[in-house]
DNA sequence: GAATGTGAAAAGCTTCACAGCC
DNA sequence: GGCTGTGAAGCTTTTCACATTC
């Protein structure tokens, strides 16, 4: 890893780098250059070999990089390399998903809490964990250590859910009710919300029907920054 | 609307403003100043005013912006005066989420289809609709005239759903599946991807607890873009 | 007095183009 | 010949500060 900044931007991609190496080690591929790279997740070239060189990436001029080295590299550098205990609180459709969610196990994030302010919910057994009374939450966050929350309430409990997570010492909150979180700067949160990305797929598809006139001029890009129109 | 391009990242925000202006609408607030929606919202005041210029709102200079009035504007940018068709492709425990996400609705996203390739679940009854084969995607996407198409398969198969929704005629995707889609250009696509976003979060955590020099400085943003620390 | 809307400056990010290396 | 890593250029987005309006 590096000693200097890491933008922002490039924190993001580092995922989607993940997720498109995995699958060349899995078809074989050792060695790959940045070209090959961006078919594979469709960033462009040179902004590949420029987000990796902010980790202090090891390519080699000439062949490229070694796939499974790479791999290690970035996973290390967004903290994978170790098991994170995470907490979830709402465990109604949305919830009950995530909590079966391989994906989250499989990238070391391993669920060790459920809860839900639904009595009816209470007491529910999923695999080996069992869903708490969200009035839980600030004894065994302690007691588990967690250190990411999963907010998957309705928008009405999430701030509520939020502050006691914060309060008992959560400092990293993945956050699906669409409201807008108020927390400590201290706190990071992503906001997830499944509305807004159709309003924003809404409109492009209104662009497209009746562009006004000349639109959005920005070329092809990929995870989270869609993809615009010409013209 | 406006005669001028509008930036990618106002458009991603706007969603933002229609929740914050409706919470503040059902309070009965009929007039806000940018500096209150900033702290309803978490973007700041002046990035809210320069947002609402590019739509060519109207706030009036020492009173503020008709809350109403707002709420409507943004609402016709965003194409959301009208209702807009949707298929989901895939029903199993995040599909069948999404399908009975009330958010949808509520927003003018109608679920006119839904789609699986699991022969257990086709025929199951869900509202007014049934589950179809995937098979069915070319014939039932055409027939019901869908503009936007959600991808809530395994990974395995998210590539030739997307496939086939866009050579239906689909233009607008939301992919859920942790796979890069490749799409010809003029079909817009929006990734989420849980598992980046609890890797941001991993990253995030890991800054903080070793944090090997001075790291990301940004200040607090929100929604889809983290807060970041300081130092 | 209070708040908007916007030039202008600053910051941040992406792309280009190429020197250097295999 | 092929590919990386990076200065420099270009572009987008954010922030500042204030003239203008109510």
């Amino acid at each position: 890893m590096r000693i200097q900044r890491i933008p922002l931007a490039t924190i993001a991609r580092l995922p989607v780098y993940v997720q498109g190496l995995k699958s060349l080690a899995e078809t074989g591929t050792r060695l790959i250059s940045s070209q090959r790279l961006a078919a594979a997740t469709g960033v462009e070239a040179p902004q590949i070999r420029r987000d990796l060189s902010h980790l202090g990436a090891f390519g080699t001029p000439g062949v490229g990089y070694d796939v499974n080295g790479l791999l290690h590299e970035i996973s290390h550098c967004l903290g994978l390399s170790r098991t994170w205990r995470v907490a979830l609180a709402g465990y109604g459709r949305l919830g009950s998903a995530l909590a079966a969610y391989p994906g989250f196990l499989e990238r070391n994030f391993r669920i060790a809490a459920i809860f839900d302010n639904n009595p009816a919910l209470v007491g529910m057994r999923v695999g080996h964990l069992e869903v708490m009374h969200s009035a839980r939450i600030p004894s065994m966050v302690k007691e588990l250590d967690i250190e990411i929350g999963i907010v998957a309430t309705t928008g009405s409990s999430a701030q509520e859910v939020a502050d006691q997570f914060v309060a008992s010492g959560v400092t990293s909150l993945l956050n699906f009710a669409p409201v807008t979180l108020t927390l400590p700067d201290r706190v990071v949160v992503r906001n997830i919300d499944l509305a807004a990305e159709m309003q924003i797929l809404s409109f492009h598809e209104t662009m497209r029907h009746a562009p006004p006139v000349p639109y959005m001029v920005k070329p092809a890009v990929q995870h989270h920054v869609s993809r615009w129109l010409r013209e």
